[in-house]
RNA sequence: GGAGAGGUGGCUGAGUGGUCGAUAGCGGCGCUUUGCUAAAGCGUUGUAGGGGUUUAAAUCCCUACCGGGGGUUCGAAUCCCCCCCUCUCCGCCA
């Protein structure tokens, strides 16, 4: 959410950072809800005043009195025009905030213009991704890969999109995880493990609701959301809060389970484990000061990176254009691992910075040593890194003659051997 | 799941229909006293929204906020209803 003021008193500039996100928000429509809402708000306003007054002068009376009496019957209207008013009031409010959350964050002025994917710009180039790689195949089709990644039967048992991981295949997720949470605390991220459930008011400060309301899955009775990514718990964890500004920024490292329904993905885009309803994934997350979010997020980024130099991935860094941004932000690194078997990059990891406007609807906020004055942070995230997609890189990179698959250096004690069998 | 007790400002804790945004203590901040520390005394002390003034801020005016939402009433922290959360006992359970 932005601030309303910002759209009250520079319209124009808002105007320009969406036109950059290619979308289209009437913001007359929402500068003439706001109007007849501060109209609304000073005729009840003033109501209660002479009602408070009117209250203060009855406290005194004798109550029997007749001046008492005629008091009474005198409020009796005012207090029937202030329930009217009121609810009127409310209802406008309501229309303000549902055409608020309608508007998207505003793009950082170093964010490309650019409308689609084919936009982005490509900021950085590692390792040897075009080095041939004559035993590489597309992760599915490695000899065994049923037996370690046993869709059929996560089919059988849940849906499509909900594999097993059996014996090397689990191993291997484990050993990921627990590699990335080391090098998260290493980096100064205090590791965190968080619900993997979430309320709707949770759901709805870090942006998943009400627009990918459809993306989530839902439990019944109790309406919680399962969580797409630890960023949602994780953001959440200091809603509603003042933090101190002394302990900014926080850095925050949490492995879930994420859940994401997918709806209306097809294809190759989703064989084998390229996309999947359930993967795991470790989040980085921070909360800072607003004059330092743009270091934080190029420091986050670099911690992500490190982990994908330290596998031996060839990978590269995208800076999203304004219309392959996101609705929340307002800066977006992706970063994508290449598969060496179906030679195409895959998104591992996506570093944010939402400035003010998940702190906004989350309401976090610090006090400021300076001005003395409760200022929102900025939070900052990326995935550190999601394990699903760096095990089919790790599967079609390190694919060896023998069937076998070379593990990582930095992962051998970790999973316990070099390498990884399909048998 | 059943029964009971609760949820008030940074914290502890008063307040059962009317000048209550709320007694008091602690903590925080400021000042005084003091060789320093400690202690004492005095003062001060939340959040948000709107308006006015201003280059801006401060100040000023108004309104809201006593877990959340609704209701009763001229008037609600206080009465009624629903929900959430915490604690105690019982039941169940990894």
């Amino acid at each position: 959410m932005l601030d309303s003021k910002l759209i009250r008193e520079t319209p124009e500039v808002v105007r320009a950072a969406i036109a950059k996100k290619h979308l289209e928000i009437d913001l007359d429509a929402i500068l003439a809800i706001d109007a007849s809402w501060r109209a609304q708000l000073q005729e009840v306003e003033a109501l209660r005043s002479t009602q408070k007054g009117a209250n203060s002068a009855m406290a005194a009376l004798p109550k029997g009195s007749p001046e008492f009496a005629a008091k009474v019957a005198e409020m009796k209207a005012v207090s029937s025009q202030v329930k009217e008013r009121d609810a009127r009031l409310k209802e406008t409010e309501e229309r303000f905030r549902t055409a608020m959350l309608s508007v998207p964050n505003l793009p950082h002025a170093s964010v490309p213009d650019g409308r689609t994917p084919e936009d982005n710009v490509v900021f950085s180039l590692h390792g040897a991704h075009d080095e041939p790689r004559p035993h590489a195949l597309p992760h599915w089709e490695i000899p065994g890969f049923d037996r370690l990644f046993d869709f059929a039967r996560g089919a059988k048992v849940t849906g499509a999109g909900f594999p097993f991981l059996v014996g090397d295949g689990a191993r291997l997720a484990r050993a990921l995880l627990q590699f990335f949470l080391e090098e998260g605390s290493k980096a100064g991220y205090v590791e965190v493990s968080p619900p993997i459930f979430v309320n709707a008011a949770s759901a709805t400060a870090t942006g998943q609701l009400p627009d990918k309301e459809g993306q989530m899955y839902e439990t019944t009775p109790d309406h919680l959301y399962a969580v797409p990514t630890a960023e949602v718990p994780l953001t959440n964890f200091f809603r509603d809060e003042i933090l101190d500004e002394s302990v900014l920024p926080v850095y925050r490292c949490a492995y879930t389970p994420c859940f994401r329904r997918e709806a209306g993905s097809y294809g190759k885009e989703v064989r084998g484990l390229n996309r999947v309803h359930q993967f795991d994934k470790v989040e980085l997350l921070k909360w800072v000061h607003p004059a330092t979010s743009y270091d934080e997020l190029d420091k986050l980024r670099e911690d992500a990176e490190r982990l994908l130099q330290k596998l031996q991935l060839p990978y590269r860094v995208l800076l999203m254009c304004g219309g392959d941004l996101g609705f929340a932000q307002a800066k977006k690194y992706d970063l994508e691992v290449w598969a060496a078997g179906q030679k195409r990059w895959l998104e591992v990891s996506s570093c944010s910075n939402f400035e003010a406007f998940q702190a906004r609807r989350a309401q976090i906020r610090f006090r400021s040593k300076e001005s003395g004055r409760t200022e929102l942070v900025h939070t900052i995230n990326g995935s550190g890194l999601a394990v699903g997609r760096v095990q089919a890189a790790i599967l079609e990179n390190n694919l060896e003659s023998d069937g076998r698959v070379r593990i990582p250096e930095v992962l051998v004690p970790y999973f316990g051997r070099a390498h990884l069998s399909f048998q």
